[in-house]
RNA sequence: GCCCGGGUGGCGGAAUGGCAGACGCGGAGGUCUCAAAAACCUCUGUCCGAAAGGGCGUGUGGGUUCGACUCCCACCCCGGGCACCA
């Protein structure tokens, strides 16, 4: 192997040099031939679940997987160095949109697209080293696993949790599809495209997420391995507020009672006497009964048809200007018996709540703005303390006051006045005043406690072809029919021709079909599934990616299951990761695994961008990890992606660390082949250079080891750097006789272990070829770290002068504070900044410093 | 508006309340060489100083402490998320 390089030559110098591409190919191949990654359930070791998130296959890998890929390997390999029965295994996520544009552009078809481009980006996963599992890969448009995906769908339908229905959805002009909520994002795009969202009524397939809101709100609390952000990220869209649910009866047009009732949520019941008009969303269905043929039909139909025409952005932005119109009708407040306004608004939303609202303008802003411009009421009924109003209404029970000499509404904690019997509680959110106003609402049945989420169901559906397709029929006389299981797969057919723009819906050989319970004439649903279905349990798939019988068997899942530690953009804070914690839940309430919670340790891993920007063709920034590799070797990619920054947070990619990173390796590299020979010449026992090096050794495992324990992998090199550094140092000082010839041994099989899961090939490379170790490096065990050791026996002691460094001090380690105290005072320099001060405290930290206050 | 992150040399970044700037990049000078590359060595926050040495310095202003990048309060700037959610 070795070969003698151009230069060296006439020195008869005969060395190998860092070759990266001979050697993680050749390496590439063994590790492939010896089945090194392959994984199977070990009860007699820990076991270790280690995950990043399932990649689409857009072809070509670019940074930001080389980085979220590059910190799973080290996990990876990490945990295995340490004893653990490692999971790692990789599969595509390959239903999805891009695909079928693909093919279109292409003039192909999204499967040939797509098997195509998993081939390209396995063969660069590949090529950059990463450990996975070759046994357990799984894409999702393989019928072998989504047949299972239907399956789920089935048992999903069995317990209740799927449902079509008909209301308001988002629909995606560009991607002609509708679209989940979660996959609004922004001020209201497409996550995919970032085109701006329409709304559609139609009817729709919705797995009942809304059914777990409250285990997924609270289960966020047995995460602690997750990042706080994420947490509350979700909290905040699983949004649940406490409050209650009142009627008001509705008047009719003569303003007489009429016996209907409309219930409202409010968090704020404490407020309701200071209820001063009534609000119905412009799609609530009782705005056209009401008004239909009376006099206020124009001017209600007009903010109808104005809302209708607001953007999705305008809606939801809050920017657009409240407009509203009064009904005519009235309704009773429950409390007080008055007689308050119905009117219909565009701030009001159908979606969320009962669409409608009691509108108390005294305590909400938008209340109040809206009361200010229709010059309504504005009676105030919690009051601050220290607002002067308080000192003409404390204690006042009726309504005196009908408005307010505030330029705001207040919403925070305060007396409660002109609320009857109530007046002179604490009114606020959660307070006593609401609890006691929902108490008695309750009593008299007019009203109750209530919790809302924010949370809406899954919109699952897509009239897209490349996906996974609904196991359902609908048949003419028995509604909506399961697929039963025993006809699974409904296979995607793949005649489709999508450069035509064909979907299911244009194939009758796929969609006509017989009912499978009377044996009648019915069509098959042509919708797929939201490609996040898929990605919602893969997980799963992989603790038993061959099984042909289930989704995946309970004991298998039971060993590996939950991932310890996942790794993947921020982005899926929502999207993704609720998702699959929802479908996690789902599988245990049904016996699939005890596990409730799918992702024990989550890591969020930052962006990597091109000058302050996210790298995309279409700005072309891009730079290809390929032409990396081509450069300088995986190894040195993957460890410099590493070193760049913590992996949570963003990266700014700079090739010129690049070359850093490679020059590192190569010294390494150097000073390994250089200390490989087992020599046998005795150095001084006591010889201080060598002492410092093996404490440098021991205090760099242990470093290391903590580091990569907690993701600080730029800190993990950079003190591999460190010891390399001393390494050299010690063979530069100490002449060559007098080196210790088995201490540079070990501390070379240290840094090759220490930096085998950055660098695998190189370390394979040094660990087999070179130190002529025994099998792989990537199954060694991780090197063991004696503090003892790495303990100096001499410190370096600071001494400070009110503040100031002034002087150095050397002190055995074990020497006591009181010996170290006068040795510091006894110093020339300490001496001569004390003069003419008296000395007023003296503190000593062990080990650290002598801080010295003295004052005149 | 609300909720999270984050502001440290020329750059990426490091620092259980204890020498700010580890490690790396870049830069300057040097060794080797006919020369260059590579490699190696020295220096590299800033200001004053020939040097010794000293002053200043982690977004801004306060505070706690013998001692603050780190803890507390107020504010400024940057990034992200949420936002008519009743």
């Amino acid at each position: 192997m070795g070969r003698i390089i151009a230069s060296g030559m006439w020195r008869q110098h005969v060395t190998r040099q860092y070759e990266p591409h001979e050697i993680e190919e050749k390496w590439q191949a063994v590790w492939d031939a010896e089945g090194l990654y392959s994984v199977t359930e070990d009860p007699d070791k820990p076991k270790k679940y280690v995950l990043e998130m399932f990649p689409y296959p857009s072809g070509d890998i670019h940074m930001g997987h080389v980085r979220n890929y590059s910190i799973g390997d080290v996990v990876a390999r990490f945990s295995t160095m340490n004893g653990h029965s490692v999971l790692h295994p990789i599969g595509w996520d390959a239903f999805g949109l891009p695909a079928e544009n693909a093919a279109i552009k292409n003039a192909t078809h999204p499967a040939k697209w797509t098997y195509a481009n998993i081939e390209t980006q396995a063969a660069s996963f590949r090529r950059m080293g990463f450990s996975y599992d070759p046994e357990r890969m799984v894409r999702s448009c393989d019928v072998d696993y989504y047949r299972w995906g239907q399956w789920i769908f089935l048992k999903f339908w069995e317990r209740g949790l799927v449902e079509r229905k008909k209301s308001p959805v988002n629909w995606c002009p560009s991607c002609k599809t509708v679209l989940a909520n979660e996959q609004v994002i922004g001020d209201g795009v497409c996550w995919r495209c970032k085109s701006v969202v329409e709304k559609r009524d139609l009817e729709q397939w919705y797995f009942k997420i809304t059914e777990y809101a409250q285990e997924l709100l609270d289960d966020l609390d047995t995460l602690p391995g997750w990042p706080e952000r994420v947490k509350t990220m979700q909290a905040n869209w699983i949004g649940r507020s406490e409050g209650a649910e009142v009627d008001f009866e509705l008047c009719g047009a003569g303003g007489e009672a009429c016996g209907q009732t409309i219930t409202v949520f409010t968090t704020r019941p404490d407020t309701l006497f200071g209820c001063s008009f009534f609000l119905l969303a412009p799609e609530h269905p009782l705005v056209s009964e009401l008004t239909a043929g009376t006099g206020y039909a124009a001017d209600v139909q007009a903010v109808v048809a104005a809302t209708a025409r607001e953007t999705a952005v305008e809606r939801a932005s809050g920017e657009a200007e409240k407009i509203g119109a009064f009904t005519g009708r009235h309704v009773v407040n429950p409390v007080n018996g008055e007689k308050v306004p119905v009117w219909v608004s565009n701030y009001v939303l159908m979606e969320y709540g009962t669409g409608a609202v009691m509108a108390v303008p005294s305590g909400d802003q938008r209340d109040f703005d809206f009361a200010r411009k229709y010059g309504l009421p504005i009676p105030p009924v919690v009051v601050a303390e220290d607002d002067p109003l308080i000192n003409e209404l404390s204690g006042v029970h009726s309504r005196v006051a009908n408005d307010v000499p505030w330029a705001e509404a207040y919403d925070g904690y305060g007396v409660m006045v002109q609320s009857g019997e109530f007046t002179g509680l604490q009114g606020g959110k959660a307070s006593e005043g609401m609890k006691a106003v929902t108490g008695w609402l309750a009593e008299r049945g007019q009203g109750r406690f209530s919790i809302n989420f924010r949370l809406r169901d899954w919109l699952i559906s897509r009239q897209r072809y490349w996906g996974n397709p609904i196991p359902a029929v609908h048949c003419p006389s028995c509604g909506l029919v399961p697929v039963p299981e025993e006809q699974l797969p409904v296979v995607l057919p793949m005649e489709v021709d999508i450069t035509k723009g064909e979907t299911l819906a244009d194939h009758p050989e796929f969609y006509e079909t017989t009912c499978p319970k009377c044996g009648g004439a019915a069509k098959r649903e042509t919708d797929t599934m939201d490609t996040f279905t898929c990605s919602s349990w893969y997980y799963f798939r992989y603790c038993d990616a061959r099984n042909s019988a289930e989704a995946f068997g309970r004991d298998k899942a039971d060993y590996w299951m939950p991932v310890d530690q996942y790794i993947g953009g921020i982005e899926h804070a929502i999207l993704h990761l609720l998702y699959s914690r929802f479908f996690t839940k789902v599988f245990a309430d049904m016996g699939l695994t005890s596990a409730r919670e799918p992702f024990t340790n989550l890591l969020t891993q930052g962006m990597v961008k091109k000058d302050g920007e996210t790298m995309s063709k279409s700005k072309g920034n891009v730079v290809a990890p390929e032409d990396m590799v081509a450069r300088y070797g995986a190894d040195a990619l993957r460890a410099f992606i590493l070193f760049m920054a913590p992996p949570d947070k963003d990266l700014d990619w700079n090739q010129d660390g690049l070359e850093g990173m490679f020059r590192f390796l190569t010294r390494l590299w150097r000073y390994v082949e250089g200390a490989a020979g087992a020599g046998s010449a005795a150095a001084p026992a006591e010889d201080p250079a060598a002492k410092a090096l093996l404490r440098e050794r021991h205090r760099v495992v242990g470093k290391v080891t903590a580091d990569i324990e907690a993701f600080g992998f730029n800190t993990a090199l950079s003190a591999m750097m460190e010891l390399l550094n001393a390494a050299g140092d010690y063979r530069k000082t100490v002449p060559a006789d007098a080196r210790d010839v088995a201490l540079e041994r070990e501390v070379a099989e240290t840094l090759v272990l220490l930096i085998a899961p950055f660098a695998p090939h190189m370390a394979e490379e040094l660990w087999r070829e070179v130190l002529g170790g025994e099998g792989s490096v990537h199954r060694q065990s991780w090197p063991a770290h004696d503090p003892a050791l790495a303990a100096a026996d001499e410190v370096e002691i600071v001494v400070q002068v009110n503040g100031k460094v002034r002087a150095k001090l050397t002190m055995p380690a074990t020497a006591d504070d009181a010996t170290v105290r006068e040795a510091a005072l006894a110093l020339p320099k300490v001496i001569e900044h004390l003069e003419g001060l008296t000395v007023r405290k003296v503190v000593v930290v062990p080990g650290k410093l002598v801080s010295v206050v003295a004052t005149a």
